[in-house]
DNA sequence: ATTTACTGGTGGAACGTTGCAGCAAGGCTA
DNA sequence: TAGCCTTGCTGCAACGTTCCACCAGTAAAT
């Protein structure tokens, strides 16, 4: 055990502990330089830690936020972990990880895990259509950013959302299929329980509209049964099984709308399985741009998340929410999303 | 604020504190059955959730361990923080999740943060050649399990070195190539300063012996100049970027071990980008076998690591050393390494 | 000379647990 | 009947902070 405590200082330095602990928190200026440097000099002799527990049953505040993702193996995941544990650093904040693998009830536990842990703000990236599960924590005054997961009707006010356009994204996805030509799409997605799936879904739809066509023509890969929930590590095996089911069938698709990148790049591999090329023979479009689209062959066209403001302003509004937890009601953000177009799509090929 | 606190529950049961505490702390049995009934009742009436920080301050304990890794971005590294996380989870344990970027500094002040917060027992994925810097926590009481790191002459007793058996796995890879007669091979790495990699060296090098062949005639690129640290995120573009110059040389490598998936997947790229196709004219073998291996295109051929394992084993030596922070020396655990043949692999081209 | 204000501190009661020591009541032994 | 054990519970101090209330001393204002 460590344990020098903050009484032990106080010795050292001739001192009270009140002093000491004054020093500590941000009133130095209310003591003289003398006395100041005395206490600094104690505690650095001693190698003094103040004890966070103590603290933190004393204050009621903790430095810790939780980050519940689906999981973090899932790389665009594992990047927003980073980026988020790289922007609480810089204020001296930590994070504690869980995987719920979209199962309600795990986000539920961890939820009350981290609630009675003492931390005050957690980012869910959950994007269940109701958040029900977890609004009593909300209003007991768990700050809660939603990442990935638009405003619902019903949403508290206290509720903040984070996400990319899902839409515009899809949209964006879609038309450019559209534009090169490309007439049989199919949509392959997990189940569309969750927001972004469906908003990413509309944007699929409403490209077909702006387009002239009968978006009820696309084909809809949603992985057969219902038997949810699954986690993302079977993503990839998802858009795999996809490729080779929607590839078998009379009227093939030319080109494929994945849910996001580890799906797309199931889909790739699907693909090749089938002896076919990617981007020549069926052009596929992810959603994400983790780092592996750009080193797959051929390297995927994708829907770009701005991953690290995201990232960054999660932390900035769950910080802000734990220093003021009656602040107004909070903004919720939809980030731009932007296509980047590489070489997993191509011309539609003729008939 | 939440706030019940076990006096509220104790005046609801009719009890004291100290009866509710007993029946929390596993001593239910030293009450008559009818309190007991009481004290569940009341607690569950009042949603009673014990104060953890409270809890920790009083007995020093708490349920949480730290990780840290280079990058969580990384697939390997993200796919071990959520089996680790699994495996705490299971034992009521949480992860606070910690990013090094590779980077010695931050390694030392997060175990210091770690330390602070009470937490005694982490795992560290560092695999530096030596771990003084963190040697005093060690002997102060911290519990560590070095991951991917071989146990080293000066270790302290109490350090557990859980890892993959770098040098059989990078022979496995290069006996792989020297078998499918390729006889130029090049060994591509970060710099070669940590201890896994320079076991993978050794391997590599090994190989080359047995085969009787002299090893100083592979090539051995090791990032240029030795600009360290790098993260993880980019062994990638390492890879990408040390195929382009390998392949710029007169007498180019056929055969190209890479240090990990990630920079072997860049490897690929940067073949194709120079117009090559990997598995034919340039073979190429990872080491990690990440779910992407599968993936890519042509799948990569690489050794896989019992991840799962290594990581239920990580979790497992640290908690019976928290439980017994004096317990003997441990064992370190050396796991075997499997070669997975896939398609990046093929006999060498005749020149 | 008295009040008022400020400066540079100190004292001590919490925060919510836990666990040891103790105690009342009943039963057993001698 | 005294002594002792056992059962089932309670009292209380401690864990290491923080922060409000207070205080002694000096200086300025009345």
């Amino acid at each position: 055990m460590a344990g020098v405590t903050i009484y032990q200082v106080a010795r050292e330095a001739r001192v009270s502990p009140s002093t000491v602990s004054n020093f500590l928190n941000g009133r130095p200026e209310r003591m003289l330089p003398e006395t100041r440097s005395r206490v600094a000099a104690a505690i650095d002799r001693l190698g003094y830690r103040p004890n966070r527990a103590a603290r933190q049953l004393r204050t009621g505040q903790n430095q810790v936020i939780g980050l519940v993702v689906p999981s973090v193996a899932n790389p665009f995941w594992g990047s927003f972990a980073r980026m988020l544990e790289r922007a609480a650093l810089i204020e001296g904040y930590r994070v504690l990880l869980c995987n719920s693998e979209r199962d309600p009830e795990r986000e539920r536990g961890y939820l009350d895990e981290l609630w009675a842990d003492g931390i005050r703000g957690v980012v869910l990236c959950s994007s269940l259509p109701s958040l029900e599960h977890v609004l009593p924590l909300v209003d007991a005054g768990l700050g809660l950013v939603a990442f990935d997961r638009t405003a619902q009707a019903g949403d508290p006010a206290a509720l903040v959302n984070i996400s990319v356009n899902n839409a515009v994204g899809a949209h964006l996805a879609t038309a450019h299929l559209l534009q090169l030509g490309h007439r049989r799409i199919a949509f392959v997605s997990g189940s569309l329980r969750s927001v972004n799936r469906r908003d990413r879904f509309r944007g699929f739809t409403q490209a077909f509209e702006e387009a002239g066509l009968d978006p009820a023509g696309a084909v809809v890969w949603s992985g057969g049964a219902e038997q949810e929930p699954y986690g993302d590590l079977d993503a990839a095996e998802l858009g795999r099984k996809a490729a080779r089911e929607l590839l078998a069938a009379p009227d093939r698709p030319t080109g494929i709308v994945a849910i996001n990148d580890m799906c797309a790049l199931g889909v790739s591999a699907g693909i090749r399985d089938a002896g076919l090329a990617v981007g020549r023979d069926v052009s596929v479009v992810g959603f994400d741009d983790i780092v592996l689209a750009d080193l797959a062959a051929p390297p995927l066209t994708t829907v770009r998340q701005p991953i690290a403001e995201m990232a960054a302003a999660a932390f900035q509004h769950l910080r802000s929410r734990i220093d003021a937890p009656e602040g107004g009601p909070s903004q919720s953000l939809l980030m731009r999303p932007e296509l980047v177009v590489r070489a997993s799509t191509g011309p539609a090929p003729r008939e």
